[in-house]
DNA sequence: AGAGATTGTGCAATCGTGTGCATTTATGAG
DNA sequence: CTCATAAATGCACACGATTGCACAATCTCT
């Protein structure tokens, strides 16, 4: 008893930053009826509990984080990988995924942010700081961050990507959604339909296209027109440039919006009106597409639904890390603006 | 001796996660030769020190962060309060400030993105989490997360924002960014120029108007229209329906490109030609600012440079936290593109 | 060869919190 | 009034790493 005491009282006063002691020598109780009365343990009378909570008010006493996650071997952090923030989706995304986290008392800690891929040194914060959980948001592999949640036992949830490995997945339904844009397309009297793809190695792209062909070959159509756009506007821009050179497309669905505002301008710079000569589909409606210049017609990703879904999958597997790996699909919808023909709707249904 | 192994040692074997005692039974050392070991302790021999090196990689042991922090009081951790991610000038920045914080052995945790201001429950992990330091990146103000840093002493660094009270500030010279625009249109002959502000309560704004007027000032001319954008698109589109149906300006300068860009389409929607019937400026040099369809000239900001000069800050009041306060303002760049008539250079310095 | 300098390693305390178990205090019944 | 029972609180250890200090081993010099 003394042998702390003389240590740890050096300075009574307020100076320095709080700790459960300073509270517990303040309320004259232990230091362990501080730690319960703080979580609302049942066992702690009210009197004393109220005590202790206006004390640790006063002084502005919290928790240490990182003494509480030696012992509780959970840290309230999350790890986020997030992709190419160039792509403004990713930015709203972002938004929204934090404020969801801090509604359930978790702190996003960034691992990487980019287009690139994940190097070994990213993923060390994921052991050093025991983190309770992984999201990865992005469109193109991170098998290494992937891999060593897996090793660490650390429930991960992908958000945009379908996953080849056993683990959890939120996406919109890409390939639902390249069907909608393919039917709106064909309902609109489109012939000449052409497509703008992303990066290699995206199975958000893949399933895009997938859909659109599906769309296509029901209505005895083929792609008249394909070309990488890299998901980026200057991609996008040049692939329209192409796609406008070789196969005189008169409707472009881009496998996404950034890409599709490229293409506008390229298609523009070449003198054709829109929609009038050339109707342009995107996917993802983010911000810019409605623009006034571009009021681009697009299939909407359902981003709330989506974070929540991946959310509430993270957090059963925090809860109960033996749960097995699952799949969400959400439907994604049409927003009809101006840059593509409207449905000629003489078969309603 | 036996009363801590008995309990430690109940799987021997690789499964669970490496600790320090782990590591330190394997290679038949103390668990501190371990820990001064892998930090490079001049003091243990380089034999034993290879030995253990080896033996953490093949185990994959990484120093527990928590554990660490305690002792050290020293998370690694810096706090991260970002504004209105709508604007991708902050997406862009923000993926940079990740990638140099990541050089220097920092992780970044997230407090609060979004352009409200920051609640209570947002600075909590300041102090939780023992931060190693704290980074604003808003324009508008975040006095909580400033004053929570200050009563912390927690080294902080506001970019984008010059402050108030006493502390750092890393900053674009908005005002000379000002007067390089007001120059800029007065070289290229224009006489009616309007402005478009962004929100209330941010000097970068107010900053941009000083030096356009100050520019005007010295060339005898005065504004011919003001209106308030509040840094949005929709905000800047109608500031300047507003500014052509009333003061009908032959040149716009708006506080930030994502104002210009909006103001940009709302011209195209009167009729009017860019940049033969009215020039327009913006200030940021976002992506957008690039795409074909704008190709706005604009002031941009040094966004690398800003960044460096931030964490130098930062890194300094971390070693030493009784530095002062610091403002640091750092030119930008006047990126001449379409959107604004080129000056007539009569007369050449 | 012995004393001191030098080098390499281990001991043990510490950081601040959570929690099982023992202990005290209040409550109620016979 | 005493004892059994329940409620409230305290003790002490553990979490995993760092670090001042003590100690052992090796080397050097007279």
């Amino acid at each position: 008893m003394s042998k702390t005491n003389d240590k740890t009282e050096p300075a009574p006063a307020s100076s320095a930053k709080p700790t459960v002691r300073t509270i517990s020598e303040l309320a004259g109780v232990s230091p362990s009826t501080v730690s319960r009365a703080l979580k609302g343990d049942p066992r702690i009378s009210e009197k004393t509990r109220a005590g202790v909570v206006a004390l640790a008010a006063e002084h502005g006493y919290t928790p240490n984080a990182m003494a509480r996650g030696l012992v509780t071997r959970t840290s309230g952090v999350v790890g986020i990988v997030l992709g190419n923030m160039k792509n403004p989706f990713y930015a709203e995304l972002f938004e929204l995924l934090h404020q969801r986290l801090a509604e359930i008392g978790k702190y996003p800690m960034l691992l990487h942010v980019g287009g690139e891929t994940l190097d070994s040194e990213g993923i060390k914060p994921i052991q050093q700081y025991q983190m309770d959980g992984c999201i990865i948001a992005a469109a193109r592999l991170s098998s290494k961050a992937a891999a060593t949640c897996a090793t660490n036992q650390l429930p991960m949830v992908m958000i945009n990507r379908v996953a080849r490995i056993h683990s959890c997945t939120v996406s919109c339904d890409n390939y639902a959604g390249g069907v909608m844009a393919g039917e709106l397309l064909i309902r609109a009297k489109h012939q000449r339909i052409a497509f703008i793809a992303g990066r290699e190695d995206t199975s958000t792209s893949e399933d895009r296209e997938g859909g659109l062909r599906q769309a296509l070959r029901k209505a005895e159509l083929d792609l008249v027109g394909w070309a990488r756009g890299y998901y980026s506007y200057e991609g996008g821009f040049a692939a329209a440039e192409e796609l406008l050179a070789e196969s005189r497309p008169d409707a472009i669905f881009a496998a996404n919006d950034i890409m599709a505002l490229g293409a506008i301008d390229a298609i523009h710079r070449h003198g054709l009106r829109i929609p009038e000569d050339i109707s342009v589909i995107g996917f993802d409606d983010i911000r810019q597409a409605r623009w006034r210049h571009y009021d681009l017609t697009t299939i909407a990703q359902p981003v709330e639904a989506m974070i929540a879904r991946a959310l509430a999958l993270l957090v059963e597997r925090m809860e109960n890390p033996d749960l097995s790996g699952e799949s969400i699909a959400i439907q994604g919808e049409v927003q009809l603006r101006g840059s593509a023909r409207l449905p000629v709707d003489d078969d309603a249904d």
